[in-house]
DNA sequence: ACATAAGCGAGACGGTACGTCTCGTCTTCTG
DNA sequence: CAGAAGACGAGACGTACCGTCTCGCTTATGT
């Protein structure tokens, strides 16, 4: 009887199937001609969609494109950590790179090229894709050098950035992108590891993996 | 008197102020608002031209950015040889960094984020900043392991991708670039430089063979 | 038990009050701006009404404009004939002016107006403020030319039309209209009264009719 | 030699064929509209036209149909005066018939319609359109009153209105209009006419006006 | 009493037109 | 012919209503 309050707001409900057909529009959009190709105009017709209906949604582009990031881009996965170094890396690098040989992956690089000039884009896509992995790069690399399996002049933080830096590298400079990519990059900083007393047990198999 | 050769054309001569009037507006504009912000209607409303002086010269804004870059930015420079690893590859990054320090610094990083969506862009890009560099580099690499400084199995042509990988990664994420970094990416290359038993061998006769 | 007829129906009944409100907001949103400045919209907010209130009632605008003009502007009168042809066409013409005279008169010249486009609108408003005056008007004059106070050779179907046309002509001409000009305009069409062997009883009395 | 000044303005002149096309765009769609129906982006679109094109020569939609009217519907034509009272009074009327009975009619009628409520588009259809008619006319007939063609006592405020009153009256109330209505209103105007002393020469014939 | 059904406020929806803006091209004039 | 000025077609901008529709609630029966 006593309806404190009645949360249940009058009118109309939006369409959530309208939410996605309109990010679906932007990113289709974006992919074809990046930042500059996108309107909110055609965005709509895209989406066989009222202008006002994505106004409704979004003001203005820039957190459209940032929810079509969000909900249909994320790359958000867990941060291993198993204490093998090498396979702590693998797993960082492979959902990206993964990500990167579909067709999403040109949507990606784009937005990793507009990233610079749009600080809104440029956050959320830090939070959705790049995220913390920088950070927890940092970590598993001081681990390593705490276990000893790195040299301890190692310069942790410039070292976890080589995996981003390289990858993005190639893929701003259409540079091919392949599986084997990630495996040269551990190759290259398992190079430096701590040998002193003991054989090296990836070297006799480490030949046949550039691809 | 006698006009040997009527090359000379009739009519009035373009005015040579203008070229760099336009040139010098539309990189203002670029480093304002990046590719998205330069239009040839705003350059030639920023040189106080008439927008058919700047059309007459460029037919669209890409050539218009290009030779901007390649007349304002030039950042083709020597590249060095000295048998000196360190110092070669030292002598490669430092003009970038130092040109990145600057205020021309943002044009830089703007440019070469928008390079991925514009490959005339790109391609000037490469021919004026990026050049052989990343071939040189490779070359110097692979010298040094010849000599046995580097290990052999080194993945030469990662590592030649590392410096510009790092040094734009940072720019284009807004990661702090100081004189430091290149010394640091230096040394970073050279940790696996091989120390084992002996001395070095490269130091006494590290000639000046390649030009 | 025998549910002869169920005429009554279920459901909650339509708010009478609503009713009122809708036309007067339709009546004031016309007279300020004519049938352009009338918008099923706009008379939703004016009554303090949601829009499906006001579709519900009236399918179209043509409809709600012309039951507020029926219930609202009704100028539905006796038609005179007492046999004085002066006295029977001051009254024909009297109500009429008398309404344009009031605030009311904005909105019946301006329906006036719109009626030439909408069928809908100028059916209802011969029926409630036209009517089957110009017929009754016609019927006068004949009566008075077989009484003899007109010529024979009268031209009846015109002079029928005079008042209307004159009394509307100032309305949506912005020219005066005032008490006198109903008395003009029976001067007018008295004047050519067969006067043959008479005198004009109505004659001395004739010359304060300019307002 | 001495240019005291250059009158001519430099800059693209506008197309003078636009013009004409939108301001027949613009007819035609306030013929098939009547005001309602037009929009500068429809006139726009049926000109084949930009509407910035439109806009540049009209700030909004009253001058565009008040210079459509002007220029393509123009009605001015000499004020007869030959002292013959019946036919200055049939000169006067016939432009105004004739044009009715042609398609323009009912632009010209909408247009009378619409401008009660357009202030702009009535003063611009007064002017070229009723004009000075109605002084005209009433001069005619205090001329006729003059020469005593007419009774002294005739209301020539009223009688002059009378032509136009009904003309329009049966234009907008969608009446019959033909060439014989304005003989019927002479005839009605002259009926007053002082016939003392003298024969009326025009009476014998007056009957086959009635069309 | 309580399901049924309509009324109602609110507002989402696909449209259309608004008036402004900028784009790259085209045209006309002056120097 | 170069250059300034600006008209032009094209089309996106963001706003405002249009008329329809879908909600959640309220109100009145009819069984």
């Amino acid at each position: 009887m006593i309806a404190v309050e009645s949360l249940a707001k009058p009118g109309r409900r939006r369409d959530p199937q309208l939410d996605e057909v309109i990010l679906d529009a932007a990113l289709a959009m974006f992919a074809d001609g990046g930042y500059r190709g996108v309107s909110i105009e055609g965005v709509a017709a895209r989406a066989g969609v009222a202008k006002a209906t994505v106004y409704r949604r979004y003001p203005t582009l820039a957190p459209l494109l940032v929810d079509a990031v969000r909900v249909r881009l994320c790359l958000i996965h867990e941060l291993p950590d198993t204490g093998d170094l090498r396979a702590d890396l693998l797993a960082m690098m492979q959902p990206l790179i993964d990500r990167l040989l579909t067709p999403d992956g040109a949507v990606l690089a784009a937005l990793m090229a507009e990233r610079f000039r749009e600080p809104e884009l440029a956050a959320e896509f830090d939070r959705s894709i790049i995220g913390h992995k920088r950070e927890h790069t940092r970590m598993l690399l001081r681990n390593a050098v705490a276990r000893g399996e790195l040299p301890a002049e190692t310069d942790v933080d410039l070292v976890a950035e080589i995996p981003a830096a390289i990858i993005w590298h190639h893929a701003l400079n259409h540079l091919t992108i392949n599986a084997g990519l990630a495996e040269r990059i551990v190759d290259h900083i398992l190079a430096s590891a701590v040998t002193s007393s003991n054989d090296l047990p990836w070297v006799p198999d480490g030949d046949e993996r550039h691809t």
